[in-house]
RNA sequence: CGGGGCAUAGCUCAGCCUGGUAGAGCGCUUGCUUUGGGAGCAAGAAGUCGCGAGUUCGAAUCCCGCUGCCCCGACCA
């Protein structure tokens, strides 16, 4: 018997699969409203763990939280030139403020049309820079470091539940500094808290780097990302930090009066990582059999499942299940004991397809020899049979957190290895690039590819964009310029000019 | 916005061509059996067949219009 507990397996179908996770594994469902999701309580559950664990970084580094309005008024948008241009088409207006009855209709009062259109915000630049204009007027007033955490909306053309969506959840990060130094330092220093946050936390191993210039966030001088490998080869990007220079400060009037008097603009700041980290968590870590979570962002470690039989002895093992719960719970392990009346069977596959990490089973057999029976979600299977361990129960709840803590680095260990074995680097010309990859229609057969990695001349302006034209060609992009460079050799493969350093190229979403 | 497809029970879908009482599997409810692991049997609940107009004695089925969703493309820091 193969069975597994998802209907579609990563082979046959990745799209499909992806999808399956998140319906079978409660992470989220489509909403009335198209593009938009309900994060059901499983979903939400992981993306409280990444706040919790997101949020404590951004204060060790010294930044504060705080919170903006979602509505922006238009014209604040218009200020930065690249910047209405990179969000003007996807932007949700509002622009009215009332409905009224119309012959038992509800319609849109014309009457109550708004002086001002509102935005609903794509990104707070514009309206926190607005702040910062007036918060802002001495040097001792920087660096100004702050964060919110916030929900946006993008009207994107086509969507995918965590990947891209209408409405997303996510933290933005925005800083107002004295000087070019400074705030390329926060840029960097907030970029390296993402490579951490996401290897160490969400067991995500990525490659951190500068975009391209065609691929900066509008407004940007330099636009930083952390890149990971998904199951199919594809690149996500899994966050960015930009440095701003002094565009939004020069257009929103961001001053401060120097230590010798002078008046000068603000160096700015921004970063952040969205919802869309949880479908990069999906992708890295899910199997045929569901999603598997890392330890540190499962809304509970650890799931005991009574094998209740509907008789007597029923109550004795839950008092055992129940003394268990409580000596785990006792160690700081977030723990459920699923009490629920459904069948044993029936839970036990719940909770793989969810991805709990640790899966106890416990029967009156374990109860009555101080036993306990259970299941590692990152090693499930030996080939088609299902693993089961069995520890005395001291011994079990001793060695709880340490079992976590070597979940949490298998399935680091297993996506590090798939990263660092699947970035190609001796490809030689574009016509071999793009033969390497197919043509864009044959993407769906072609398999996994991974990541090509080629030297580059840094180009830009007409002849960046007739590269990418090119490269879009084979559905392909450049993803980033790894911070972390091996000493260049030779030729641009685009170009032929002297290659200053190497990127990434690759499929993405 | 272009090209294609779809809309029938909670879910996945059949029925439509050739008009005649609304179907299956899974899930759900109840009962009995089973019980160290994704159980069996039986009974049952559940659908204005996306919306509107038309043809017809009669429309899920045929015609017209509309809306929504999915896929491909365009778009996407």
């Amino acid at each position: 018997m193969s069975k597994r507990a998802l209907s579609v397996t990563r082979e046959q179908n990745f799209p499909d699969w992806y999808q399956a996770i998140v319906r079978d594994g409660d992470m989220a469902e489509t909403s009335p409203v198209r593009g938009c999701m309900i994060i059901k309580p499983w979903g939400w559950g992981v993306w409280e763990r990444i706040q919790a664990e997101l949020d404590q970084r951004i204060k060790d580094t010294g930044h504060d939280n705080c919170y903006f309005p979602l509505f922006i008024p238009m014209s604040f948008i218009a200020k930065e030139a690249e910047h209405v241009e990179g969000f003007a088409k996807e932007m949700a207006v509002v622009t009215h403020h009332r409905l009224k009855n119309e012959g038992g209709k509800l319609v849109v009062d014309p009457d109550a049309k708004l002086e001002e259109p509102l935005i609903v915000r794509p990104t707070s630049e514009t309206i926190i820079g607005d702040a910062f204009q007036r918060w802002i007027t001495s040097y001792r007033d920087l660096p100004l470091l702050i964060n919110q955490w916030a929900n946006v909306v993008r009207w994107e053309m086509r969507t995918r539940l965590f990947l891209r969506t209408t409405e997303f959840l996510w933290q933005e990060g925005h800083t107002a500094h004295a000087d070019r130094e400074d705030a390329m330092a926060e840029t960097l220093r907030m970029l390296e808290v993402y490579r951490e946050f996401s290897e160490s936390v969400l067991a995500m191993p990525v490659i951190a780097g500068e975009k391209p210039a065609n691929e900066r966030f509008p407004g940007a001088d330099s636009t930083y990302s952390i890149e990971a490998m998904m199951q199919d080869g594809k690149a996500l990007q899994a966050g960015t930090s930009h440095y701003l220079g002094t565009h939004f400060a020069e257009a929103q009037n961001i001053q401060f009066q120097s230590a010798q008097g002078t008046r000068e603009f603000c160096h700015t700041t921004s970063w952040g990582v969205s919802t869309r980290l949880i479908g990069g968590v999906i992708m890295t870590h899910g199997d045929d059999d569901g999603l598997r979570l890392p330890p540190r962002i499962a809304p509970r470690e650890i799931v005991i499942v009574p094998m209740l039989r509907d008789k007597p002895d029923d109550a004795a093992l839950l008092d055992y299940c129940v003394a268990i719960e409580k000596d785990l719970k006792a160690l700081g392990i977030r723990t459920l004991l699923d009490k629920k009346p459904l069948k044993s069977a029936e839970k036990r596959w719940n909770w793989v397809r969810r991805g709990a990490p640790v899966i106890v089973e416990i029967g009156g057999r374990d109860a009555s020899g101080g036993n306990v029976t259970f299941m590692r979600r990152d090693k499930l299977r030996d080939g088609d049979k299902i693993i089961s361990h069995s520890r005395p129960r001291d011994q079990f709840v001793a060695e709880a957190q340490a079992l976590l803590n070597d979940i949490q680095a298998t399935l680091y260990a297993e996506a590090k290895a798939r990263l660092d074995g699947n970035v190609i680097t001796d490809i030689k010309s574009f016509d071999e690039l793009t033969a390497y990859f197919g043509a864009a229609e044959t993407e769906d057969t072609g398999g996994f590819k991974g990541w090509v990695r080629v030297p580059w001349a840094r180009p830009d302006g007409a002849v960046l964009e007739a590269i990418a034209d090119r490269l879009k060609a084979s559905k392909l992009t450049i993803r980033n310029a790894p911070l972390a460079q091996d000493k260049i050799e030779g030729v641009c493969l685009f170009t032929g000019d002297p290659a200053k350093e190497y990127v990434l190229v690759a499929r993405a979403y």
